[in-house]
DNA sequence: TAAATATTGAGAATAATTTTCAATTTCACT
DNA sequence: AGTGAAATTGAAAATTATTCTCAATATTTA
């Protein structure tokens, strides 16, 4: 009775705009919904081609695009140059990344929210989404 | 009497590091300074030409490091796959960006960056810098 | 001015991601 | 179950921003 409902909703979506569900992508959703770390597509690759060597990384890139595109996962950026994907969380959340082990954490904080509310209503902007990034030095680094 | 002393700052950032100043340096920076918006490299390389068409691209990416490395210039990245440069700041903003027509509008607020600190220091991060990037509508665009 | 060293432009190289394309798979309809 | 139209696939080529290589040139220091 642990039926993943994300990979449920993920089919609905691809019912919804008339695209097929195929061993591949069912694959590569369920090793993404089980990691619950950020995971880059190099990782993701790896975990999948652990279950079926029949797989490329295209797929992959192309699964993770309709991952975004379905508001199934997270697409982020932290400086080094490649992606990193995140299940997407009902609640957002921001991230602490420290440049010395590059451990990511993450952070809520209600009353920045409001203040950027603030900020977008002051500048007659309709906010859609945003990106708040705390980049700095873990306690384990800093010893 | 009108030398721009950022210009003066590079050389002496240059002098600093054992580096040479060259003309093609010191036209790339020229024109980076005056530009007050947000350019990129291709944007820049444009101007950069129409001056002087023996500078290539390589020297305009080389010299943008430097003006990064000396704290003359921040790099930023908006979504869009390549990089945005801005003359440095001593008073610190951060961007809204227009998912329509890609305006980019800076702001500062200082109550946020007092919650930052509590954030940091709720996890016990030294925090060295940040990223906060507020994406949405402008009011143009909403029309 | 000369020697030592940094810099240059052009094009090759890199690295992440996207596209192409012919072969295969899925799905809606029998 | 069977068929055919349309979507999907993997592999490799293409793309894109950026960096590197290298031989020729420019700057600096003595």
């Amino acid at each position: 009775m642990e039926t993943p409902n994300e990979l449920h909703a993920f089919h609905q979506y691809l019912a919804l705009k008339g695209l097929k569900s195929t061993k591949q992508r069912d694959i590569i959703v369920e090793e993404f919904l089980k990691t619950k770390e950020h995971i880059d597509v190099e990782a993701l690759y790896e975990k999948v081609r652990a279950r079926s060597t029949a797989i490329g990384y295209a797929t992959v890139y192309r699964t993770m695009k309709l991952l975004k595109e379905g508001g199934l996962a997270s697409e982020r950026h932290f400086g080094h140059g490649y992606a990193l994907y995140e299940p997407h969380d009902k609640d957002h959340h921001d991230h602490l990344i420290c440049l010395k082990c590059h451990k990511i954490l993450e952070f809520e904080n209600e009353a920045i929210e409001k203040l950027q509310d603030v900020v977008a209503k002051k500048y007659n902007f309709k906010l859609m989404t945003h990106k708040h990034e705390l980049y700095g030095h873990c306690q384990t680094c800093q010893e």
